[in-house]
DNA sequence: GCGAATTTGTTTGCTCTACAAACAATATCG
DNA sequence: CGATATTGTTTGTAGAGCAAACAAATTCGC
């Protein structure tokens, strides 16, 4: 044989932790977007499809808010704005009533390409979700989201 | 008032995806785990920590065997057990059958703090899953094992 | 058995996420 | 108006992660 077939692998308690199934779930189902939306010739992080909707659903918001919602500091959210803004997505508009804050916005570009991501999320999540039922979905993202109430840092 | 009340937060289609469900969950569960911790006075991650359960379950096991198993790179993995082995909680023994690989196994100070954190852990398990009965929790990573095996880069 | 192909661990280079601290510009409070 | 807050940015640090190249060791093919 090439190889010894492989050693049966021992995780010990792992597999009894909803720590780890939710972190190995996440790596596995952020590859299968990665790899829906680059079969499909684009490049897109589920971080960056959020931001979108969010400042698509809420234009004019500010950094801070968008920050706040994201979860992420304000600095972070820096860079991936850049970026987002050289591939010509969004603008950083002024505020008319506050001098300190950027009003965000999607271009028209922006949008169009958005309805384009959506559409490649939609096939990912059904991919994703393939073997659930639709009620089974519903209550799997209503267990994800107490989990995540009780989650609090601290 | 200091700021107006906050405007409700629109978050478009973004609740319904079980994809963002999981994005924001692993990130407050990843919070509470370092909080946990951190309130301990240690210091870990949750892939450290299963990195070192791994090592202890399957003492002598390669770095390729290891990256394997975390589904990661082996060039990620360097870095990570150049940290571990700089705290003194693993070794890289030489192999005495394959020259080329190196036989991982966790020292006694190594048990001994997984010991530890094992016990943490499991506190930190025990508020995560707070709202859910035994038998939820056992569903609900039964449904995420479901998630992943059927997210397949391809 | 010996040369060719493969495997393993490492290094280097690159990208991305993320936070903290400091800073200038602007708003707001007293 | 002066002191304090907030906002966006920059800089520094740390970590996860991949790809490509490389030396050492093993295994394959003949």
């Amino acid at each position: 044989m090439a190889r010894p077939p492989a050693p049966p692998l021992d995780r010990g308690l792992l597999p009894s932790l909803l720590g780890y199934a939710l972190r190995r779930t996440q790596s596995a189902v952020f590859a299968d977007f990665a790899a829906t939306f680059a079969r499909a010739g684009e490049t897109l992080t589920p971080g960056e499809f959020g931001l979108l909707v969010l400042v698509e659903r809420n234009a004019g918001m500010s950094q801070m808010a968008l920050a706040r919602a994201l979860g992420i500091d304000r600095s972070t959210l820096v860079p991936i704005l850049n970026r987002l803004q050289a591939r010509g997505f969004l603008l950083r508009n002024a505020s008319p009533t506050d001098g300190r804050t950027h009003a965000l916005a999607l271009t028209p570009a922006g949008e169009k390409a958005l309805a384009r991501f959506a559409r490649l999320v939609r096939a990912h999540e059904k991919r994703i979700a393939g073997g659930l039922s639709a009620a089974e979905t519903r209550a799997l993202i209503e267990l994800l989201d107490k989990v995540r109430r009780a989650a609090r840092p601290l």
